[in-house]
DNA sequence: CAGCATCCCAGGTGATACTG
DNA sequence: CAGTATCACCTGGGATGCTG
């Protein structure tokens, strides 16, 4: 009745392929699920912390703070804090953050050649 | 007792992004766990089910056949049906599935990039 | 304003056993 | 060989309420 074991497996065989993979490193900091959105919306200037949050439509207080807090721990963006009275805090993407760019794009054009082709396909 | 309201907010959304963001969508399609090492496998020539699962090292016949089969429907990926007695099925890239060579060489690039990065913080 | 603490649920995976 | 069927689990993420 314990439930001693715990798979492992997991975790062993995805750090495994972090090691020898860059692709699955990267994967691992910028994969989740909004990451993506707020580098975009960093992307061409830096913005506080509520402008995300409506800027992102939709996301939790919690799931933004909770990303920017690992974003920032992998070095992709800054945290600012202005000592001021109604706190002030606004986050701008490092040079390394911006260095996603190339692969955003590359990931855009991608999706969208894929996208055209699956919808060539739904008209035969 | 029902538990009838589901989130929702969170496929709304989702959709929503994936429609204004190719890059979105294209991760919606590739960014799960296991396809970035199929796509890999298979970037260099064709292979069977085993093969793929004892390269694979640690994926279990099901999360295989599942992602087989959705990269099969994504077109990312062509299966091939032998009519012999021991079934044969091998699996080969679609161009559209190539294609993604340069988005994970970009990402690759990137992740080294930071992985280089962060050790050289390490330092410090 | 910018978060943190709690509680909770759903979906992606894993383990295991069975089949054409 | 190449899967499918079941069952169970863990973790990402959502809802809500509180705080400096």
């Amino acid at each position: 009745m314990k439930k001693t074991k715990v798979s492992s497996t997991n975790q062993v065989n995805k750090n495994y392929l972090e090691d020898i993979c860059m692709g699955a490193y990267a994967l691992g900091i910028i994969g989740s699920r909004w990451k993506l959105s707020i580098f975009f919306n960093l992307k061409d200037r830096p913005m506080r912390f509520s402008e995300l949050k409506y800027s992102l439509n939709g996301i939790t207080e919690r799931m933004l703070a909770l990303n920017l807090a690992e974003m920032e721990k992998d070095k992709i963006l800054t945290r600012i804090v202005f000592a001021e009275v109604p706190a002030r805090v606004v986050y701008e993407l490092t040079p390394i953050g911006k260095a996603l760019t190339a692969v955003w794009d590359q990931l855009d054009n991608w999706g969208r050649q894929h996208k055209d082709l699956i919808s060539a396909d739904a008209l035969l």
